[in-house]
This record gives C-alpha cells, structure tokens and sequence, in this order.
DNA sequence: TCATCAACGTTGCATTTGCAACAAAGTGAA
DNA sequence: TTCACTTTGTTGCAAATGCAACGTTGATGA
C-alpha cells in the first residue's frame, strides 16, 4: 500500500491537476471524488471509439496510445501516454457523445479514473482542497488551449520554411538564449510539424547553407 | 437601462457560459463577479500584445478582431469576434503572462469584462448560480479544446484532397443526411484548411468530374 | 570487436501547390 | 436596368512537397 501511495505522490508531482493540494490530503481526497482504479491487460481498449465517457484518466503505470480511426479504417497513432500524463479529459469535461478516439494500453495498464462531477462540482463536505482542484483543472483545460492555439499557427504556415522558422523563433524567445534547444529528434519534429521528414531535412540543409541558421543536433541559433 | 439589460440577455442566449442561469439572476451575479463594462472607440487596441490579462472579455456591442504579430511585423487577423462572443478566456484562464495577440476594436465597440479569479473562486456568499457557472466555464475551455482538435486533424492532412474529403465526411456525419451543408463560403472554407483558394477550387473539380462529389453552392453529396 | 538497427541526410522524380492572371457568374446599390 | 464589386472557377507555370531508395552514422547488445 505505501509503495503505491508514494507511487502517487510521485506521479502527481508532474501533474498540474494536484498541483498545491498537500500530500497528506491526497488519499482522503481522492476518495472524496470517488477515483478508481483500474487495471487493463496489454493491447485492450481502455476507452472505445464512440462510447461516452464521465471520468479523466491518470496513467499510473504502463505505456499507452490514443488512436483514432478514419471512415476507410486506417487507425492513426495520435499521441502517446507516460505514468502521470491525464488524458481524455477534454472529452470528459465536454460531456461528449460519442469520443472520436480510442485509448489502447500497449503494455500492461494501472489507471485512476475520477469522475469529472466530482471535480466540477464542490462537495458538501466542502473539502479545503477542492476550490483548488477546480482552479487546477481549469487551468490544465485552458494551458492546453493555449499549446493547441500555438500548434495550430504552425500548422497554419503554408511552406515547410515557415513551418520551421516559425518553430524554431518560439524556441528562442521561450528559451531567450543565442543558442536554444528543441525537444525532439529529427523524425519527432517532422511528425510534430506534419511533414515528410526528408523535405525537412532538405530544407534544414537550405537553411543552413543560405547561412541563416547553424544547428548540431538539438542545439539550434540563428545567424542573424 | 432596461434595454441594456435586454441586449444582455439576449446576447446571452447564444453563450454557453451563462447556460442554466436565470435570468432574473444575471445583474446580481454580474455584480458579484465584479464584472465592468467598458466603452472602446474605433481602431483601438483592447488587448494589447505582450500584457497579462486577468479577466475575459465578452464583446457586448460592435465588431472586433484577434490578430497576431509575427517576428517580422507582418500582422494576420486570427478570428473576427461578434456580438455575445467570448474572447481571451483561454489566455486569462491559463494566467499566460504575456498574451501573444492583440484584439482591436474594428467598429466602435462595448466590452464586458469579467475577471477569472471571480469566476473560478466560489464566493464566500455562495450564490447559487456560481456553481453552474464554473461548470459552464469548464465546459466552454473543454469543448474548445475538442474543436481545435478537429482542426488540427485537418491541418495535419497532406493534401488539399485530404483535408476537403476529412473536413466533409466530418460535416456529413455530423448532418447524418445524404444531402449536406458546410457553414463556409468557398473563400472561408479555403481559409478554414489553410490552402490555397484557387487550388482547393481545383481540387473540388476533380473530385467532381472523378464521380466523388457532388456539390452546388453549400450543397455536398457524396456519390458512394 | 562485430553485427544489427534506427536515425539522419541526400537525391531523383512525379505530383501537388501557391501564385498570378483572367473570365464568368452572382450580388447589391444607384 | 446598369454599373461596380465580390465570389468563384480556370489555367499556366515555377516552386515546393511527398515518396522511395540509398548510403552514412551512431547507439546497443551479443
């Protein structure tokens, strides 16, 4: 039981949904808003393509995938899901229908599920911790927004130049540093932009030979 | 003052964040949220880029416009905001200390503006309205956030055929009809996937003559 | 050390796309 | 109606892109 509680904590940490909410009032409160959870064999559905859903999901252990199907059948891989990540939880505060993704465990699977009521709604015990949980779980919805307002501009650019550029110019001013850092490998970062990975290598090599940006690896910098 | 109180609610009607209140309600809560109106003239700026927002708007009277700077100076209108429409909630709600756009007064222009704290911290008087409108706000960041996930499925598509066939079986099987509208022109719709206008135009011919399609005006069908 | 495999860069080629220019059709006001 | 203006379709063309194929490099494990 201790391994698990710490477990939590420890997940917990990277999850702005808990963030300011004392550990000690972790279990108590997790019972208050009536989580559960629950295991699921490698290669199972733990969300079905079309069903509704009423809880958000925390990872706690295993690898997990969302999915989505078009109407020709082809299952695209959309994301991918690490211990701690939430996930679904758009789709649970919207009170969808029918959710157009699936949620696949890709290796064995320990899930929390809390009911998205629960959250939204203040219990009548009036726990201290739920006026934070509800700022928190706003916040985690609207951060999202914001990510999703910042992709939709990259994906908005009409060339893979601009794509890049535009890319690699909020990694700077993110970072404020002459040399900046980008989080993904080559293949990870054309997936990311929706291009074919050796047009962008092509046009990384343009960049640099037209002598507008140095990069070794993940270190990038403009040259002016 | 009566027709002002009258705007309101009409204006209401058409915003999720005021679904289930009362509308003998809506003063008292306004008063409460600390929510204050304020005047913009003509080709003004209402958010500036660069500035913390604590508050989100909801254009009462007029015509605005969301736009962003890039690093160039080039400034692209992002969406036009109407009369009863939200803006800014994301940003406000996410405390993003400086917002990357800007939103101008295009016609002169009456905003209200309520601040975010007030509405995700439940008052100490308790109104009975102040839990539905927590849900209410929740439910606006959700279900923006699955739209945007539907855009960003389209903006992924490689091609333009790509993005008309998905962004259209998504209208048809939202219609459920054999028949069914788009809400765009073909102007708007060229802009919505972020292609060329005269290269969609082609597209849709081809898709035309291979026997794919059938549209006129707004009218699509697919031929099996 | 050697073998294996994934990541990465490079290139040729057919296709797609943006762009510009123009014509036809539709819209609205005088 | 007539005129001005916007929307839409069409086309030529240069540039950009996806795709496939191949060689190099680097990491990992036997």
């Amino acid at each position: 039981m201790e391994t698990i509680f710490e477990n939590r904590i420890k997940l917990f940490e990277g999850n702005d949904l808990f963030y300011g909410i004392e550990e000690k009032d972790l279990e108590s409160m997790l019972k208050c808003l009536g989580a559960t959870e629950k295991n699921y064999k490698k290669n199972t559905l733990m969300i079905r393509p079309g069903s509704a859903i009423s809880s958000l999901g925390i990872l706690m252990e295993g690898k997990a995938q969302i999915t989505r199907d078009d109407e020709e059948g082809n299952t695209t891989i959309i994301s991918e899901i690490e211990p701690g990540d939430l996930f679904a939880e758009a789709y649970a505060a919207a009170q969808v229908a029918e959710v157009p993704i699936g949620v696949w465990a890709v290796t064995p699977c320990r899930v929390l599920w809390i009911p998205i009521d629960k959250i939204i709604t203040t219990c009548s015990s009036s726990c201290a911790f739920h006026q934070t949980l509800i700022k928190n779980m706003m916040k985690v919805l609207a951060k999202k927004n914001v990510l999703m307002n910042e992709k939709m501009r990259l994906l908005s650019c009409k060339t893979i130049r601009d794509k890049l550029l535009t890319y690699l110019r909020d990694c700077k001013t993110k970072s404020g540093k002459e040399y900046f850092f980008i989080p993904f490998s080559r293949k990870e970062l054309a997936e990311f932009l929706s291009v074919d990975r050796s047009a962008m290598s092509r046009e990384l090599g343009k960049l640099r030979n037209e002598g507008i940006l140095e990069c070794h690896k993940n270190v990038f910098k403009f040259r002016k």
